[in-house]
DNA sequence: TCATAAAATGTAAGCGCTTACATAATTATA
DNA sequence: TATAATTATGTAAGCGCTTACATTTTATGA
């Protein structure tokens, strides 16, 4: 492998100068530059990244941690902050939870060991103290869906429990008041917080309505097409009547509509449904689907508070994201 | 930060003693190896990933490249590469080229920089010369949906086109006569080989029932959910009549089911289709979808392979994956 | 023109680790 | 017990880069 000596030697100056062009820093003479660049093209150089971050003291990796990549919705944050960083050159290590408490825990490890300058966090069964644990006394900054009491991070409010109280209100104004709601696990025994607040949030909203919460209308499932299905199959089972659903996300929303055909319910005439996320396919089911999102371009606010905490992972950024809910064609007027 | 010199001293031994407790290779005394894990535990050491892959001259990054992460196929690959990889202490980069050639090669070198042992390369723009520019001369390895010739390395053979071959095999046997395909985009002058290779399969599967091939019934779109509904529009305008269609990949039929429904075509009593990749919402959509595998596990199986590379990165490792067709209720049988 | 400031480039000392190779400690063998 | 063989540990030279500081080149101006 090439390396900065190479270029040095081909482009007749010192690896110093190779540096600095590298590195945009000093000004380097227009001429001088120039034969920089022409050697390291026909040597096709490469910069060894583990070399440049063992001598900067600084590496240029953002981690995240997602419970699953194969959950549209994370993938697309994924995706976009992968999108988002790379144009400052930095790299993103994606490591899945898979939801286990246990499996969480070791990757943010997994993540601080790998010396990454920001960690973003989107975790599901780990609880709040440990999570303080884990990130007290360690230099890499968390952006987190919540913020966590006792421990000074940048987070990212999305104001849960907004959006079910907003999907609620909708459904309720349209007429329904028997309204369900299928929704991601808890996981081995520890609700998940957001879960949590958008049940309150979904709960309320009902009971502002004069409505009180019936239990047997919550179905507690997996945040997957399959936990959608299943999800529906369980809520009927139960024979308690209702005329909407709120569903955990999107992909779940596929598994919803599937088990309702099956049940020979249509879509909005008998139930309607809102979904969460607003994924790519959403306008696509048939019916296009009604679903809420926090702002469509999730992900890149992520990135960018990457960005500005890469530069200074000393400050604390906060962003409160305001739910919004896309109206499609899911959601039927009850009389 | 503690680094493997302040643990030498504390434990009272030489640094070279340190690293081999750490890496478990010589055989260390017990009481030496205890007083230096003692040290490093009241130090709290953690080892510098830069300066052990700098020195080691090996790097514990695998580095992805994928087209898009939003693409359900790829984040599933991705995802099961990850949790095959960690189990080995793996990390995984994950950078997307987004089918754009100019991209996807700056990617390919952000993940050289980062020294990633094995490069696993999922382009769509990336001509084979360019491939063979790209890695030679470089020792990562490069697993890859083709083989290229020029280029030594290790690849998963697709048998790309057998899978065409075979969903256009199923539909022949369905009577169906008029087979269309809406596959992904040419991204910008470049055909990418495997939809090349998909099309071959299609088209000498009709040729050889006595079919001549149609380009009317050809319809180049995106990869997306957005491209399946924008491609079946075109293929509508067209007015060539058709009874089935070949998509390009599940998350592409549901915006094929979405298009088809709006000009009030049933799946499949007046259009059958045919997905391809088997994700997971596949069997969810209304009516279930019919679709290709190569395999269920390939994210698995790309996983383990770069395992093996990691380990032996001198060896080239083939391994041939068969298309299985996955028949649900998306194809109708014609008389 | 020549001193002086400013700009450009070079020098060399690490960053924290691995790894030949050298050396010391221990065990086996005669 | 002396010596060879074996095992355990230490020494020191990098890995490819950044960066403070030194030096050289170029520009400025009286």
């Amino acid at each position: 492998m090439t390396n900065i000596y190479d270029v040095a030697k081909l482009a007749g100056v010192s690896l110093a100068t190779v540096s600095r062009v590298i590195n945009k820093k000093d000004i380097v003479k227009d001429k001088t530059r120039e034969s920089v660049l022409s050697a390291m093209k026909t040597l096709n150089y490469v910069p060894n990244h583990a070399a440049t971050s063992l001598a900067s003291r600084k590496s240029s990796a953002i981690g995240i941690t997602v419970p699953s990549l194969a959950v549209q919705y994370f993938s697309e944050v994924a995706n976009r902050i992968e999108q988002t960083i790379r144009q400052d050159n930095l790299h993103l290590i994606v490591a899945t939870g898979q939801r286990n408490q246990k499996i969480e825990k070791e990757t943010i490890q997994f993540l601080q060991s790998r010396m990454c300058s920001v960690i973003v966090v989107l975790v599901e069964a780990t609880s709040d103290e440990e999570l303080v644990n884990l990130f007290r006394g360690n230099e890499s900054v968390m952006i987190n869906g919540r913020k966590v009491p006792g421990l000074d991070h940048s987070f990212i409010r999305f104001d849960e429990g907004a959006d079910e109280a907003l999907a609620t209100e909708h459904l309720l104004q349209m007429g329904h008041r028997k309204i369900a709601r299928i929704t991601g696990k808890l996981s081995i025994g520890h609700q998940t917080k957001f879960v949590q607040e958008r049940n309150l949030g979904y709960k309320r909203t009902l009971e502002k309505a004069g409505i009180t919460f019936n239990p047997e209308l919550l179905v507690d499932s997996t945040f997957s097409t399959e936990g959608g299905y299943l999800g529906t199959k369980e809520l009927l089972n139960r024979k308690t009547p209702f005329t909407a659903i709120l569903v955990g996300n999107d992909q779940m929303a596929i598994g919803v509509y599937n088990a309702l055909d099956e049940a020979g319910l249509k879509i909005p005439e008998d139930v309607s449904i809102i979904g969460h996320d607003d994924s790519e396919f959403a306008r696509y089911l048939i019916p296009p689907l009604t679903t809420l999102t926090l702002s469509p371009d999730y992900g890149t606010i992520i990135g960018e508070l990457c960005l500005a905490l890469y530069r200074d992972s000393q400050q604390i950024l906060k962003r409160s994201l305001t739910p919004e809910l896309i109206v499609r064609s899911s959601v039927a007027k009850i009389f």
